[in-house]
DNA sequence: CAGCTTTGATAAAACGGTTTCTCACACAGC
DNA sequence: GCTGTGTGAGAAACCGTTTTATCAAAGCTG
């Protein structure tokens, strides 16, 4: 098979017998010509295999069905899943998403930012790893519309992030619903905010005998934080919230180390819902998922009415988690839904 | 700051007073004309901030300085390296990625192989998973390069991928330097050709008393494995080589419930150098890094060339893995490189 | 049947650059 | 002084679409 010359309008119009302008309008449904005449247009269009070149009607229009995704988490945890759904929700409108790791780098940045505007792109999608931290470009007066996901944004830009609050809330309650009378906090450095959110909704829940520990974000300081709580005096936790998953693979190692029984004895709740880490632990992690495809997909749906023109107002949304029910704390009463499974390749 | 009405060549050309021609040419460093004139037209442009519109430009010349990245494994542990390194060939060529997840589903695959050929990219890397297994779609007869990476592609394709057994066979061998008289091999699947490939240099290396356990690509069976080992008549293993880090932290992990002691009794090395497993192993796991990020910098390179229409040898082109010693397997002799140790954020 | 409106289709002008061709001019050679 | 030659610069064509303006023919109206 040769590798045929690409089709242009122009070559549908002579074989369909109309000028170029008719073919055009015919092929997009616009203007006014016999349905006879369209529907032949579009027939010879579908015979030689035409597809129309986007650049070509980039220049024309004012779209160029083209997004930038720049990601200062490249390509790590949080920022996976947002691509994820950023890309569902824009497939289908053919529109495609230039990915630009950034890596916390201001000169690498700013690169990224004027190709995306040479490249003519309709929109671009800010995601961080923190909700707290602003990455290092600024994407103020700039002419596209922007959305920050999972970041910090301006004041008056459109930000999406999750609802750390929420998400620790319903934690800590379904463990007080358990019957657990000793719930304690091991999380990580009340530098972030998504720490002190999480922490002020588990005090809230949890009220008098609140217990916070904070440390790094490790499998080390889950061991480290079990060790401190059992070796010293008085009655052990029943209950442990921890700050995201890998802290509570600690805990939940250094329990059984113990012969601490998970979750007959102590019930264990993670956050993140990092699949590889949540469901290798022994038993499998029950844990805070935040939704993060959502949030891309999101991302993507607003984007995309703003590249359409449509106005969307500014300001934080956050965006719900959602507690995932696995074994570490014991009587599964709420449905686990649990929502893939980690795939596992070699 | 308004946001100014993009700068065009028409602008530079009147403010510079020379024509549209000249000052193209004085930007694109092409045609003939006074030296001054040319500095005059560049000095001009950079006052104004001109940026040439990429759309316009991919118009008339071939390239739209854009590549398309296919990709199975979205967004997993092998492709994330790649894009990585593939981003950074491309960079400072002014190159930008589009990011495409298939998912192994051909109408996807077959969708965004379209949007990328409208959007006239100059070339397609398409990266998998498995390197015996194609990706569900069909890029022969293309006109636009390819390059395939950690994925198999048809026979007069250019393809890169890794060197299981070299990789595989340095491992083996450092075990057997460090004196260990009888080393096994937990590993994957043996429907794998990479479960093949190591199995054949561990083999090698190893000669009679060679002993080979397939099982699932997953901690819970390296507990397995080593349960299996250690019930079992005879004398215990002294080394172990792992098909991949996760089967690495389970037989750690198992070895460590028994009372065995890592390194001191047993040396264990793993396979893929997974930071977020190999790192929080305790102890870190020494293992075989199969260089993916390098992968996606060669692969970047290639279809930069093949984009010039420089011509590129076809063949599978098989890059060198690198044993990472961490300190599963004692007496750390051979220097670390310790490249990146886990950035982990919340 | 003259005058007006609607209809179907086209020619031509964008879009923002690059590239090919043409041309005026200065200069050297005879 | 006339011709050839290189040089610097610009006019115009082109890339492949969309869109606007135009127009002939057909259909109505009174």
């Amino acid at each position: 098979m040769a590798k045929a010359e690409r089709i242009r309008i122009y070559d549908v119009a002579r074989v369909a017998g109309v000028s170029v302008a008719t073919a055009s309008k015919a092929l997009n449904d616009t203007g006014r010509m016999t349905e006879q005449t369209r529907e032949r247009v579009k027939q010879t269009a579908a015979a030689l295999g035409f597809r129309p070149n986007a650049m070509a009607r980039a220049l024309t229009q004012q779209r160029s069905f083209t997004i930038g995704l720049l990601t200062n988490d490249t390509y790590g945890r949080f920022t996976l899943p947002v691509m994820a759904g950023v890309a569902e929700a824009l497939v289908d409108q053919g529109v495609s998403v230039f990915l630009c790791g950034i890596e916390d780098d201001a000169a690498l940045g700013q690169i990224h930012v004027d190709a995306m505007r040479d490249k003519q792109v309709d929109g671009i999608i800010a995601a961080g790893k923190r909700i707290d931290r602003r990455l290092p470009v600024d994407l103020s007066n700039l002419a596209i519309p922007v959305v920050y996901v999972f970041t910090e944004g301006p004041e008056d830009a459109i930000t999406l992030v999750s609802d750390d609050e929420q998400g620790a809330r319903e934690a800590v309650e379904w463990l007080v619903q358990l019957g657990r009378q000793r719930v304690v906090h091991i999380t990580g450095p009340a530098s972030f905010a998504s720490v002190t959110a999480r922490e002020t909704a588990y005090r809230d829940v949890v009220g008098a005998g609140a217990q916070v520990l904070n440390g790094p974000w490790s499998e080390a300081w889950g061991h480290e934080a079990v060790a401190k709580l059992w070796d010293a005096e008085g009655p052990h936790p029943d209950g442990i919230f921890c700050g995201n998953d890998q802290i509570a693979r600690g805990v939940v190692d250094a329990l059984r180390e113990r012969g601490v029984d998970v979750p007959g004895d102590v019930s264990v709740v993670g956050f993140d819902n990092w699949e590889i880490v949540a469901a290798a632990t022994r038993p499998p992690l029950s844990t805070v998922d935040m939704n993060l495809k959502e949030m891309g997909r999101e991302a993507g749906r607003l984007i995309l009415q703003l590249a359409e023109g449509k106005a969307v107002p500014a300001g934080i949304r956050k965006l719900p988690c959602k507690l995932l029910v696995r074994q570490s704390c014991g009587s599964a009463l709420r449905a686990s839904h649990s929502n893939g499974e980690a795939r596992l390749g070699i």
